[in-house]
DNA sequence: TCCATAGTTATCGTATACGATTTCGTACTC
DNA sequence: GAGTACGAAATCGTATACGATAACTATGGA
């Protein structure tokens, strides 16, 4: 009685082990590589290898990890044209989210958007990647929560998954770009205030997505 | 010896059992809310249980399934909700891979969408429902075969996966609906002939597949 | 007659076990 | 010394087995 709450909390050891893996893929513990013995996680989370199995499948479907037939499964890296078809997708994905969800952003959001943003930019004082990557995520969240249509939010979060690897590394290795996105945050509120064409929300926000690559692209390319 | 060429093309079990099922939902031997269970499927195909779960797992991910804890799979049926949020992302997607691949499609695949394209118009006047619905994926992924970035055709394949089980409805259920689309096609084709702006060819590809949601909410609002 | 409850059955969830495959290391040959 | 072949270790893939959970059925009481 006293663990049923545990108990349903806990859900299936299957969920557990995909919850437990993915955690530690998106907070970076098991970095781009890393490999992933069935029966070390088996053995580390308690459980037996097939349930752990079952995580691993999921997590390859999502694109976070790689599974070879008879080889095993590594953590999934991103290589430049990884890097290139996820931004590109998420570019997409976001802009029709922050088109959908605009009209049902209320003045509420908007200013705390506002507050997320203006952290941001103290971040970008303090110079502080870690947690402005995170707020970035957090002002985004804001814009997304209303989106009326789950299925295109969930693309947007396997995108924001995909890219987990790379946490903050636009901020470290593309100067500038960060300070631009703290604009363009600013810019698409106001639009989103100002009742802007639906048209022209969503252009904006592909461009915000799309300008990162640019900007990554510009840096690798020599 | 003999037999390694079969052993490729098999796979896994766990792969062949994820086929195997996908191939019966979409082609609907399992229609919608047919209930999925595991020791029968694991019986039908020769297997035991285990890959059998992943193969479900793997079609849960993809929405083609519903799985309840300690209750059981089910082919996920398309409320209408469930047919709105779908086809919207697929307008999204759609319309995203048209325009990327736009500027790959060359003389000889216009040349062959014409000609799917004109096999539909026969479908119409023959009454074919079927071979319609068959030959509108062909024209789809002629004009998409070029897509570069591999990630958002997944997404295209998903959502048509997804659909799968409506199977001809719309040319069945809204009158008029095909005939248009018939004449979409063509009118998009031009717009690739002509290399027209890639907003505006994103735009014809996201109403070629917003005008049959419409058409079905226009059908089922009363 | 209808509802509640206890027992039964069907099915799921996971552990364990073992054969299959790959990988790595070692010894042997050229 | 380099390359090949063989063998051992690691790891995967799947079958089987069993405990847990939920759905069903039948029985008794209101």
């Amino acid at each position: 009685m006293t663990e049923t709450a545990v108990e349903i909390k806990a859900g299936s050891k299957s969920e557990q082990a995909y919850a437990a893996v993915k955690a530690r893929i998106v907070e970076g513990t098991y970095t781009p590589g890393y490999r992933l013995v069935l029966a070390k996680i088996a053995e580390d989370l308690g459980f037996s290898v097939v349930p752990v199995r079952e995580a691993i499948r999921r997590l390859e479907a999502e694109g976070l990890v790689k599974f070879e037939r008879n080889v095993g499964a590594t953590v999934s890296g991103i290589d430049p044209t990884e890097y290139l078809y996820t931004m590109q997708t998420l570019s997409i994905v976001e802009g029709a989210a922050t088109a959908l969800s605009a009209p049902l952003i209320g003045g509420a959001d908007i200013a705390r958007a506002r507050a997320v943003n203006q952290e941001m930019r103290e971040c970008l004082e303090h110079f502080d990647p870690v947690r402005f990557t995170q707020l970035n995520q957090d002002f985004h969240s804001v814009l997304f929560e209303h989106c009326p249509n789950p299925h295109i939010l969930d693309l947007v979060h396997r995108g924001w998954n995909r890219l987990a690897s790379l946490r903050s590394s636009t901020f470290r290795f593309v100067p500038g770009r960060a300070k631009e996105s703290v604009e363009e945050h600013e810019a698409l509120l106001q639009l989103i205030e100002n009742n802007a064409d639906a048209d022209e929300i969503e252009k904006a926000a592909r461009r915000h997505r799309s300008a990162t690559l640019d900007a990554y692209l510009a840096q690798t390319k020599h």
